[in-house]
DNA sequence: TCAATAATGATAATCGTTACTGTTATTATA
DNA sequence: TATAATAACAGTAACGATTATCATTATTGA
């Protein structure tokens, strides 16, 4: 495994990131860095936001199309609206619960949900012991 | 909004999908339908997806690379191996709730899980309301 | 039967992301 | 502090999943 070394681009993203408040997206991040480095390349935005992500300082937010990052490092549940395409933060679970009924009064309605696990299932386990 | 027609190969696309028990990706289920209508178009095999998805008859899962799909209606929890990508069903979340101690013990940990909901925002609400 | 048009097959285009390459910056050691 | 090793960079080409285009075929209502 490589040595990871300091870098003013990846401290410079990882700033920005945990300084705003929406979830933008790999360009939209990279447009905000580049006020700050102009010559940034995006090669090394996303090159550093999956080194980010695998070390669990930031979260990937999946939703079909562009992925979304997140600063926040503990899991916590969103609302993505279908209409816009933007993530909301719905930081605490219990609130979350009990406020889904007024959400969905202004909302209109809650079209559905997505939980997913993220873990390592038997066979790879299984596999990951056999090569050991 | 244009009338939706009979096709045969969206039948088949769905037929299949409901057939099996794992969460495709487009082109698994291109290479499997194909087995029943061999001149079938990867083109069509999207269309439909995106048809069926609007239409609710399907799930999109997604995990930031290719796209599953998954012919159960209702909503409803899934692992995600990080190793090897596959989605796996955890159907009843009461259940999961019980055994992820033990599922977190055979897959080594549980790296984190996803929550989101699907529905409109505040903003969307607000101008669809005004362009009425 | 027939006109209108939704859906298709084939293929080109799009675009978010990754890979490559020569250069620059960081770090450990002398 | 100089220097060697190499991680990270900027710039750009390549990749691949998905979408768009278009001429043709299939469905549907009259």
């Amino acid at each position: 495994m490589p040595q990871v070394r300091k870098s003013r681009q990846r401290d410079a993203i990882l700033c920005n990131l945990q300084n705003r408040c929406d979830h933008p997206t790999a360009m939209e991040l990279y447009l905000s860095v580049r006020e700050e480095i102009p010559n940034l390349s995006l090669g090394t935005m996303y090159r550093n936001l999956n080194t980010l992500c695998k070390d669990g300082q930031i979260l990937r937010l999946s939703d079909g199309g562009e992925e979304h990052y997140d600063a926040v490092a503990h899991n916590h549940a969103h609302l993505k609206c279908t209409c816009c395409g933007r993530f909301y933060d719905l930081p605490d679970l219990d609130h979350v619960l009990h406020t889904l009924p007024q959400t969905s009064a202004y909302a209109g309605e809650i079209r559905g949900c997505s939980l997913i696990f993220f873990g390592v299932c038997a066979n790879c386990h299984r596999q990951a012991e056999q090569n050991i």
